[in-house]
DNA sequence: TTCCATTATTATAATCATTACAATTTTATT
DNA sequence: AATAAAATTGTAATGATTATAATAATGGAA
């Protein structure tokens, strides 16, 4: 949990003008890490910032996700999920209850970027590795 | 490559009733290996199976997935690709020229199901593993 | 501070992938 | 050949995302 002035510094790092729309947002990702789709951080801002657009969500995701402050999930077949968390971690999708379950690693379990690199056939580059897993979560097995 | 024989077996041994149309679409998949989206099988086939409609190709395509004779690729932000490849490999997606490529794995560096399930909190069931990576492929590096 | 240019936000309309639906055709079986 | 089940089809609907153009907010120069 940070305060609103760590968000603003962490935009700002990133080269991005932390206008009360971002902040918001940005905030919002960080502090539900429920890997929200645009419909629902639309939905849980729009209350309290009556004027924000769906396509300012849109926009500003878009943004964050070029400046590497937020990453793209894409798990659904339909759309995509974002995620404020960037560490190395897998994302794991119920197939039953639709809920996006995170997977940290243990540290010596961390496939390094490294690890990817050494699998490119020469002269290419590599920016961004996503592995999403797909099963039925404790909840939903009966 | 396989005979249209061989196609009609794989349907019939994932239980899929093995029509022209069913037919077709597999086969191409097996032998365009470009992880189409649901319009280039549409419009490599229509031409030849006039009276193929998009609906049988969405149709098919996810029964294939349902069957486990295909999978659905989840890289692109806004459709599905396929591929009829189930061995365990990664993708590859070209962000300048979209192209998308197979990264086969060494056996011996090949993670196994084993090593995914390792990671998941107790009392959760694994189905399904996708790795995905971006960067810029050798074409498009200056 | 005021003016101006740039950037951000907004509302609306357009696009495009996918799904729903109902009618028709094909297939397997009797 | 008759019939029921399954597959295919065309069209319409849905829903996520993007395009567009107008408005508002911001930051810097005078």
């Amino acid at each position: 949990m940070q305060t609103t002035k760590q968000y603003h510094t962490t935009l700002q790092d990133a080269g991005i003008r932390p206008s009360i729309q971002r902040t918001a947002i940005y905030a919002f990702l960080c502090e539900h890490p429920v890997h929200p789709d645009v419909e629902t951080v639309y939905d849980a801002l729009n209350p309290i910032y009556p004027t924000l657009s769906k396509t300012t969500v849109y926009n500003t995701l878009k943004l964050f996700e070029e400046k590497h402050i937020v990453q793209s999930i894409k798990i659904e077949d339909d759309k995509l999920r974002f995620d404020a968390e960037m560490r190395n971690h897998y994302h794991f999708k119920c197939t039953k209850c639709g809920k996006i379950f995170d997977i940290f690693l243990d540290e010596d379990k961390v496939p390094s970027q490294d690890s990817y690199t050494g699998l490119m056939p020469q002269g290419f580059s590599l920016s961004k590795i996503q592995t999403n897993l797909w099963g039925i979560c404790k909840d939903c097995a009966e």
